[in-house]
DNA sequence: GTCTATAGGTGGATAGAC
DNA sequence: GTCTATCCACCTATAGAC
């Protein structure tokens, strides 16, 4: 693997476990065996690695739902698979990048900020649809505007997984997100 | 006010805007115009600066859930003003104490992580109280455990707080708290 | 209790050789 | 692309005078 994209998962694993402000470029060179020069040399600054980050991560994300598009009809079986998705980063001991970096929102360049309010945008825009597919096909039931319940969904998930990650606890999630989608049965 | 508690009062503010690794004793000192040489012998290390502040806003918390208790007799109208304390904090540009420390929990000295675990513990065992309480009288309605309902309370509503707040937006978590109440209406 | 001064370490970042 | 060497700003923390 090219070194750039070394760097890419580590600093992914890095910030989902430690956060933006919680690693250094001379963690990542100490476990890369690399030099911190290295690193410069591929993210100038640490500000456009972590740009790098969210974009990578939000394609990866969307490649995702787009895979769950092709290979399943249920809306429901839709919201339970996008959950399973939060549910393997945090068996991997990972909170999502984007969940992660939300919490230190205020910290980060304005180029980061923007770029984390769209992967929020288009997660709301995914569920969303879903949503709206399961109650036209009488599958899914609850009240007002798609995007309202997409959001409830993505902050819930997003919590679920933040409080399961501090309790060392992957089932909390798991209990939390099936509760959230029976919630929705019609 | 003494200066510990002005101290406390502001590094509060900090960690709730920018988190435990996002600000310095150089902060505070600037803007409480002292030296971080005082702020070292009130809180001789950070670490326990950080201790007191989760169990001075526990402390506070809980006796803000005990004024609700005196105050308010609908199981459901307590959990609105639950909600309520939250959506004030969010309001004042904030987020939860232990929220984004739960963010940072992997980065957090030993003592930090326990204190946190016990703050959300002690909210779930007051929500699950009240949601039993409001099931037994009818007014709230929900399969399962308390503790589970009060756990999936408890990690929507912080994740409610951390979107809502990147979004620049309080109304999204008011909309979603009144969801997540509504579910529970009988 | 608050100060000056400073230690000792780590942060991101750059210049220039190889 | 990777290295050595280095800069400067900032970090937490301490000693000791007032």
């Amino acid at each position: 693997m090219e070194t750039s994209e070394r760097i890419l998962e580590l600093a992914e694993r890095l910030v989902q476990t430690r956060g933006y402000n919680g690693f250094s470029y001379a963690d990542i060179a100490a476990a890369l065996k690399v030099t911190k020069a290295s690193l410069h040399y591929h993210f100038p600054a640490k500000s456009e690695l972590g740009r790098s980050l969210i974009g990578r991560y939000e394609r990866n994300f969307l490649a995702a739902l787009e895979a769950i598009e092709r290979k399943v009809k249920s809306p429901r079986e839709k919201l339970r698979r996008y959950a399973g998705i939060y549910a393997e980063v945090l068996r991997d001991g990972r909170m999502c990048l984007c969940g992660m970096l939300a919490a230190e929102y205020a910290t980060l360049p304005k180029a980061m900020q923007q770029e984390l309010r769209h992967f929020f945008d288009e997660n709301e825009r995914w569920l969303g649809a879903v949503l709206e597919q399961g109650r036209r096909a009488g599958e899914l039931e609850f009240s007002g505007a798609p995007r309202e319940v997409a959001r409830l969904l993505v902050s819930s998930l997003e919590g679920a997984m933040m409080l399961a990650r501090s309790h060392g606890d992957v089932r909390r999630f798991r209990a939390i997100a099936e509760r959230l989608i029976a919630a929705l049965a019609a």
